[in-house]
DNA sequence: ATTGAAATTACCGTTGA
DNA sequence: TCAACGGTAATTTCAAT
């Protein structure tokens, strides 16, 4: 993980379609020196994939809201079972403190979240947030290379 | 917003890579067509960009949290001001209720952890939740095409 | 369908441990 | 000396008109 690789992450983290010569001239390497080294950082992991960002509310999905989901006890195994299968969940985070499970939710309607929570409240106690903006979204923290 | 549409948004949801050749073998369509679509989801704002995946583990980032934030009602804008500024933060929502933010951050130890914590609770009273496991990490919701 | 650009492969040179 | 890395060139595939 040298500085041009770090470079490149941050490069790709902006726009994962840049070609390989695009990258190339903004690291100061050939197509190929850049696609041997991103070859690398997906073959050890480092890169786990790409992927398209879309606008949720053109989507027809106008509400996110996050969920923290007090599970019973008993209801562990179920629970994580039923979040699995619940298309409306974008991202489910298993957490420390007395909130196990924090979800993120995505639904057309008030009442189709209504019916979400419905589904959860058999197996936890839920609290329910309702996201207004999301002032910052990125997928990793910012100057990890030069911080200590 | 056609099933052709939606598919394509899966796909690329799943490895926006994908050349227009190969959605367009998936979709059954040519290439030029695929383009096409492509171009004017992205010009209506559906597709809003595409970005790499990467393994904050595998970065040097082996913490994420959740940070609640009840920000002091006279330090709205200040606390708005940092966390945009501060890089550890990965995602942060302004939602409804007494804790008018979550962050996600991300760190490379506890100490970390600790010192930016120190930053923000001269704004805001805050809580704390490690992040054990991902279980579900999406962009969208799935089957909303079908989903009444 | 055609043209230009990009990806991919193979091969070679340089460097530094 | 050899392993790692980058450059060059040729071929194939892709993008764009």
């Amino acid at each position: 993980m040298d500085k041009t690789n770090w470079k490149l992450l941050e490069l790709l983290e902006q726009n994962g379609r840049l070609t390989y010569a695009e990258l190339g001239k903004l690291v100061h390497l050939t197509a190929p020196a850049v696609a041997e080294r991103i070859r690398k950082l997906e073959e050890s992991g480092v890169i786990t994939g790409y992927s398209a960002q879309v606008n949720l509310e053109k989507v027809g999905i106008p509400i996110t809201a996050l969920v923290e989901c007090q599970v019973y006890r008993t209801k562990e195994r179920e629970f994580k079972t039923l979040i699995m299968s619940l298309g409306e969940v974008i991202e489910c985070y298993n957490v420390t403190g007395p909130y196990a499970f924090v979800l993120k939710v995505g639904v057309k309607s008030m009442s189709k979240l209504d019916a979400l929570l419905e589904r959860l409240i058999d197996l936890s106690d839920t609290n329910t947030m309702m996201i207004m903006t999301t002032p910052v979204k990125r997928i990793m923290p910012l100057n990890i290379a030069q911080d200590s």
